[in-house]
DNA sequence: TTGTAGGCGTTATCAA
DNA sequence: TTGATAACGCCTACAA
């Protein structure tokens, strides 16, 4: 049915070796070899099996990527990027979804091992990172997002600049308390080096900064709303409460926000908001919101331009610098309340 | 370096065929034999190739998924939903992004072509579908999401009884003009039913309803704020303009409400609002927006399964009804303004 | 119940 | 520059 290999040979009058060098581009051909075999490729709707060539070479031209928690939505601009940058390169893009379980992970990373991937990208805090670990030592080039962000300066000089700038736009605004929210576990990577970056910014300027951690919602799909507004509520009016709240990821935005609006809390009267992550619900909030964008997919691209370089099929890494964060100052940061 | 079938036979002390047959479950072996093979097999570490089995076996394990555009966050549960039956059944998927362009599309066509996938999904209007067609028509098993929830009837009547419940409810409030906004291209499959029983079950209540398709912005990321206000201005308050406004996809909701928030249109109070969708956005947002949920990963996960059903890997496909559409009432649905 | 052996479609080596 | 050929790692008749 399918045409193969030497189908192609046969109806181009060649040999099998041929038409192998003719259509990887790995060795040599002459012109006239080169045009009848793909015109006889063409001709058949010739497409080479992708698992006798990985056999063959040990080459399986597919980077898997490790996402804990497909259900969030910022792996998906990441995701992105990464799918952009493999494709350019021939490579296929295989998703793992870890389902925020240790016991599917270690099965997705297995089927992964199974299918020689030629590289791997993990998305976000794996759940068992020991057993990613073990695959990066015995061989396989991973890259951890959390690792890579808090290690690429360029980056790190952006999101500095950028937390300078928020924190000057609230000292302006009368602001002297600040309080930090994320979620559940404490991240080590770019989480964390952000709230040092803040925490830091923020005393620079007069600003008391404090990180605070609601736990995650059981069902992410049926956040506690309630809970949500009796914590707020007491931390925003309590004596020398925050007058700023800041969230730590822009799925936790909507949360927190209706926690506040359950609370009664007055945007950007009673206590200004602004968070990580841009989406096209900030400015259509009412008040808009204001937001650090982190440009995700950039992210995405980088490393796995890095991860294609270490496999050596990319001479120099891109050097497009990562200036993408970016402060958008809008309606939901004002001047503090005059009490 | 890495194990390979053979030495895992040498350290059980058997044939390779033996470890074959334990190993993938097909053919006789005794108990002996299969105690001593996945032990030698978790010693050694053992992970069978998935090249040279799909070589051998004619099976890739594998299940490609054509989305036309990765930056929707709509396909995130969808993708979700596929990726978790796959896995059920040991299934790998290979996401491929079209990016919105008919060449990139092809060219991920032909990737997924090369990696042999045993089954392809299309979470999307393709923007090349005879190439979807002709790929069909060679044999592999397609699953088009469109074609799918039009026919999957479990599905159709559940958004029947919905959408009579919603123009209800509008009813009760006094509504008789409805506006139902969507984008762009006008789609055929899913959205182009939901206009059609919107259309009639409104009429069934003396309900006007006009569909007006808003131009996608060019740049999804960058709507065209005062555009949409003045588009929505002029709409809402002409004489006889509608009361209410469906939004026909969770993505274009917030950019119908910034366009509101603009034109400074009070919901409900000037126009009520309801959108197909739900996010964590929709209940935070002030005030809280009426959705219709419908559940795209139960959709996804019904498509991989009739997928592999017809594989011949599953014998029944899961009955679980499609009852998952929902109407959930919130606070922007209210009483028509008596002006 | 087990082992032997051949071949799946490609690519790399080597001799011509 | 080309062609014959031997693997790559696995699965499965078939014979024992």
């Amino acid at each position: 049915m399918r045409p193969d290999i030497r189908q192609v040979a046969a109806e181009a009058g060649v040999s099998t070796a041929t038409v192998s060098r003719v259509l990887t581009g790995r060795g040599p051909a002459s012109a006239e070899a080169t045009r009848r075999v793909t015109a006889a490729a063409v001709r058949l709707g010739y497409s080479p099996s992708a698992s006798a060539s990985s056999l063959r070479t040990d080459r399986s031209m597919i980077i898997g990527v490790l996402v804990p928690n497909l259900a969030n939505p910022v792996v998906l601009p990441f995701l992105r990027g990464v799918e952009h940058v493999a494709q350019l390169h021939g490579y296929a893009v295989i998703v793992a979804d870890a389902q925020r379980s240790p016991e599917i992970e270690r099965r997705q990373l297995d089927r992964l091992s199974a299918q020689r991937i030629d590289a791997l990208v993990v998305a976000g805090q794996p759940r068992d990172p020991d057993h990613v670990r073990r695959l990066a030592e015995s061989g396989l080039p991973v890259a951890d997002a959390e690792h890579f962000t808090a290690q690429a300066t360029a980056m790190a000089t952006s999101l500095i600049a950028v937390v300078d700038q928020v924190c000057d736009h609230l000292a302006r605004f009368g602001h002297r308390h600040l309080a930090y929210l994320a979620q559940g576990r404490v991240a080590q990577g770019i989480s964390g080096a952000r709230w040092t970056l803040i925490e830091s910014a923020a005393a620079a300027r007069g600003i008391t900064a404090q990180r605070i951690l609601v736990g995650a919602p059981a069902d992410p799909d049926r956040p506690d709303g309630p809970g949500m507004a009796s914590l707020l509520d007491g931390l925003v009016r309590s004596p020398d409460g925050p007058t700023v709240l800041w969230s730590a990821s822009h799925a936790l935005a909507p949360h927190l926000l209706e926690g506040l609006a359950i609370a009664d809390i007055a945007i950007p009267g009673e206590c200004s908001f602004l968070t990580f992550g841009d989406s096209p619900w900030a400015p259509a909030y009412r008040p808009a919101i204001s937001v650090v964008t982190n440009d995700l997919g950039a992210v995405g691209r980088a490393m796995t331009e890095d991860l294609l370089h270490r496999l050596g099929l990319l001479e120099s890494v891109s050097t497009v610098s990562f200036d993408t964060d970016r402060y958008v100052a809008r309606a939901s940061v004002g001047p503090v309340a005059s009490s």
